[in-house]
DNA sequence: GTCTTCATGTAAACGGTTACATGATTTG
DNA sequence: CAAATCATGTAACCGTTTACATGAAGAC
């Protein structure tokens, strides 16, 4: 249940319609916690019920109307809450070593298509978060700049350390999953000569 | 949905009940794929109805019965028909990574207690699979040696090889996760002087 | 006769996925 | 006037989690 808290994230930066604030998080966290629009409009609608953002409803031509959501003391204080608050690990749950560890029962071509499967998989996710890193150095994110210009001088190096921090830990596990599947594909030429 | 699978990858091997499944289970493969005891034992009736395996009733006692599973033929095809097919990864949603990204809203204390955590989770972790890894290498896991038994002589090479390589990426992502929170918690040290 | 192990679940709630649905406004 | 973008969802389903429930058989 960490939806709300990657909302609120991005929230706390400034009022954003959800609209906007969809797009925003598919481009920033969304990287990192992922979740499909029909996610995010209704779990706005319960968080706003929950009292941590309030919406201004605003008209937009003569028809339309779109709500602009800003966080609450109260969300605020969640948002503070959640980060002093240990985190719930799930247990794991990982079909590629799954399958990884049975992989006799497949045909060499099979292992094959499936280490090279996970190599794709991982150069994608390597690509978007390199791509996120090199924003983050570059201080040309949105996201990251809207972000800094609401934070006072001290902060903008924390802020900036600590994105850099997490984007490189997700880096560095593409790299290891690359890696891995690489070493498993020289496995099946060994195995079947 | 890779549970069954992961029924069937044990199963495979011989006959069990499902009380003696799920003790193999937790053993094994759920160290790459967790599942409570309230999920298993529905899911061999589903597989069940499905047609994947059978269940033979054996009296215990007076009174007592237990349910003696064993692989089917459209079973051991399914197993065979989900190692051949590509697996669907799931989008990435990484509550560790989300909260290190926004760690500068939290208190030095928090960062460090959250860090710490991080370690302590994943040191479980890789106890768990270094020793599982000592096992394999050892021919001392009781279900892989039951595994070796019914395995022609020219798969058990692969048998273990697989299985090795599968422990030994979990291993390093392990090593990985603690690696990159130690570095976080330098951070922490240089970010608040 | 108590404790451990064997043996097998049910029920409710929750979070996430997938597919579908609708219509207004702005831009070219 | 068509296409892109803005804007916001609903509904059904599925897998997982958590809490709870029960009772027999064997060991000490």
């Amino acid at each position: 249940m960490s939806l709300r808290y990657a909302l609120l994230a991005i929230l706390r930066v400034g009022p954003l319609s959800g609209y906007d604030l969809q797009k925003q998080f598919h481009q920033s966290v969304g990287h990192v916690w992922h979740a499909p629009d029909s996610q995010i409009y209704p779990e706005l609608r319960k968080m706003e019920s929950d009292g941590l953002i309030e919406a201004e409803e605003q008209t937009r031509g003569v028809r339309g109307t779109r709500r602009l959501y800003h966080v609450t003391d109260a969300g605020e204080q969640a948002f503070l809450d959640w980060m002093a608050a240990p985190l719930d690990y799930q247990r794991v749950r990982d079909p590629a070593h799954l399958r990884a560890a049975y992989l006799e029962a497949a045909t060499p071509d099979s292992a094959r298509r499936f280490l090279e499967a996970h190599i794709v998989e991982w150069e994608g996710e390597l690509a978007q978060w390199e791509g996120e890193l090199a924003h983050i150095e570059a201080l040309s994110n949105p996201m990251l700049t809207r972000r800094l210009s609401v934070t006072p001088e001290a902060e903008r190096e924390r802020t900036i350390a600590y994105k850099r921090f997490a984007y490189e830990g997700l880096v560095e596990r593409a790299r290891g999953e690359i890696e891995w599947a690489r070493r498993g594909l020289s496995l099946v030429d060994r195995l079947y000569p």
